[in-house]
DNA sequence: TTTTATCCTATAGTTTTACTAGATTTATTA
DNA sequence: TAATAAATCTAGTAAAACTATAGGATAAAA
């Protein structure tokens, strides 16, 4: 399941890549355009400015508002600051790989044999998609 | 992530597919040999039976095996059995769809429009893959 | 200096996960 | 038929993760 907090931040992200002119919006419209509590959008999009996505700018006028194009913002690395890896088992990880310690042999073990074609589908979605992408109208 | 219910799981159906023969293993045999809980993996096995996958037989003797051939069981019912839907969201789920109350419209929702993609190819894999595709050697 | 808005830390409630304990039931076998 | 081996059922729980909120600090603009 994607949480709410990978949602949301996506909503967010695409509420401000819609916009069309890149001047700071305020977290109290995209909550409220996209149906989201005031506070934990706010603590969302904290998150999104550390990880470099969004530039802020306080006082009146200020707001949130994209660094990049949003056809230069991929899917992957969306999703790997707000739900974290991509796959679903961390042997099979490429950016948080760690070793099973049940399993004495990773190329005998089915859920790695599975999880390993499942990761590299996924990733497929995620690369073939930035942000630009998933705009409507 | 895929829970460590998935995960056993998968572990004790691949175990009994590689056995020569169909005749009742014991939990602790499963336990031991995959480095599992036994105590959890009796409930996880519980779940697997009443979902239609395994038979038991009580007593000495007794055990669990699997009902049919690996190569009718496919990926898609072992994991919504153990994970539950294979949707990131429920308003991609074909099994257990359920509107999103904070989206006016789907169609226009970008988490539905990206997440529509992710469950159409995590979908392609668990069809592609039956009990018997796991098993190696 | 007042207003506006982000920044930051803490924390509370809820749900899920991963297990554990222990009593019960059933089937074999001696 | 009594003993024993093994699965079943019920319930509970500790820890972690998730979701959300509170409250004040900080900064910029008017």
């Amino acid at each position: 399941m994607l949480s709410k907090k990978t949602k949301y931040g996506l909503k967010a992200l695409t509420y401000l890549a819609s916009q069309s002119k890149r001047e700071p919006v305020q977290i109290s419209e995209i909550a409220r355009h996209e149906n989201i509590s005031q506070k934990f959008l706010e603590s969302i999009l904290l998150t999104l400015r550390k990880a470099g996505f969004l530039g802020s700018k306080k006082g009146k006028g200020g707001g949130y508002y994209l660094l990049k194009d949003p056809s230069e913002i991929p899917m992957t690395t969306v999703i790997r600051v707000l739900e974290g890896p991509i796959a679903m088992v961390p042997c099979v990880s490429l950016n948080f790989y760690e070793k099973c310690d049940d399993c004495p042999d990773e190329n005998k073990c089915a859920v790695h044999k599975l999880m390993l074609q499942v990761r590299d589908s996924v990733l497929q979605v995620y690369r073939n998609n930035t942000l630009a992408d998933l705009i409507t109208e």
